[in-house]
DNA sequence: CCTATTCTGCGTATGGCATACGCCGTTTCC
DNA sequence: GGAAACGGCGTATGCCATACGCAGAATAGG
């Protein structure tokens, strides 16, 4: 059997295994030169600088003084790499609210924060896939956000989908106010993608988006 | 000048403007074998049966009868290809209901259509990025969104506002509508991802977490 | 009808990428 | 003090997007 794809029987990669904690000591052969938090840092400082596109297996390699060949005994494929810099890029979830102030505030609170992170790091949330969460802090983050929920009534599968729509929501308005934000000038984009969609839609056919052109859309991506 | 990137003297691809049909005809030379609807229409295949990870220059060329290069001459980049494979998957947007119906229901009908689109295409809501749409769907789709809302009384920048929070729900509630019904047996893969955050959490820590596994999250992705 | 023009398809080449494989040296256990 | 396990890494493979330039085809103008 393969030693290196998972450890403890479960189907999870050693690597996201390794971030939990669950690791039995090697008991033999050289020490380790890196972590697994030190190479997840190293790629997640290249892609907030250069974009998660300039993430590659011997750029974090070299980041980290190693060859390239030498990261794959700490991550078996890229795409675990990529699960432990979104799992360190959000880092651990906000403490959670005093009950009294209720479940409104609570997940409003939660909300506000995460979109804080995602905007922080706009990789994170294009990068996130829908596969469920595994990392640590990703589920910290679950458990927050239901927790929040606890005196709602809710049944359990609400609770989750509540959550679901709401990561999601907060995902998109994040994503949405990163492309406002990185857009140079932020009028100048707008007018001219006003003045080509004015060239190429007919106003018969276009009635209202020629109407949203006209009025300056300016504060919509 | 380049004579490929644009034609009309916006910053648009080629390929974009003659999606638009925005062409004059080309005085001398060989008629082109190929279309650009040809080569977006093999290009959706390939991604709907084998993903769009398998969708690359060479398989597209091959599966229109041409070689790898021979698509430069219709597309600049890659990424012009999936603009056309989007705008070809997502089709034109269903007729508007009559305004007699209200905004709601045109609402309704508009986010029931694009959640079927994207179910049908579950790479294209990925593949979607945040670029303001230009291609001729997908701005007929914004077109219908926003003509829903003209009887509403907001302004035109709410209405935009409108739209982008719509579309960015059906999109997400699309994603994990199609992950969910993509997953094998359905309950063999949440009992086994259920079985893996349990051993992973600790019940002090994850009470919430616990409980939702305990009661069987099979509704949620 | 002929020739210059301009376009097409495509062969070749380049540089980047993820990653399989195996060697060697190092560390720790018995 | 061996033996076994493990880490670092050089090399190689195959895939990818795409720059460049050539040769042939179709048309325009004479």
């Amino acid at each position: 059997m393969p030693a290196r794809d998972n450890d403890s029987g479960n189907g999870l990669p050693a690597s996201i295994e390794a971030a939990w904690g669950v690791r039995e000591r090697p008991r033999k052969g050289p020490k380790p030169a890196l972590s697994l938090s030190q190479i997840a840092a190293a790629a997640v400082e290249i892609a907030t600088s250069d974009g998660l596109a300039a993430v590659s297996m011997s750029r974090v390699a070299a980041e980290c003084g190693v060859s390239t060949m030498s990261l794959y005994r700490y991550v078996s494929a890229k795409d675990e790499l990529i699960m432990l810099m979104i799992d360190t890029a959000i880092g651990a979830p906000p403490a959670a609210l005093p009950p009294e102030q209720g479940w409104r505030a609570g997940l409003a609170h939660w909300a506000w924060a995460a979109r804080a992170g995602f905007l922080r790091h706009p990789w994170a949330a294009r990068a996130l896939t829908s596969v469920p969460p595994i990392t640590p802090n990703q589920v910290a983050w679950l458990e927050r956000g239901l927790s929040a929920l606890r005196d709602t009534g809710l049944t359990e599968d609400e609770k989750v989908a509540v959550q679901l729509l709401v990561s999601g929501f907060v995902r998109n308005e994040a994503m949405l106010a990163a492309d406002i934000a990185a857009s140079p000038v932020l009028g100048q984009t707008m007018a001219s993608y006003g003045a080509i969609l004015a060239k190429l839609t007919d106003p018969q056919r276009f009635p209202a988006v020629r109407a949203a052109i006209a009025a300056g859309l300016e504060t919509a991506h």
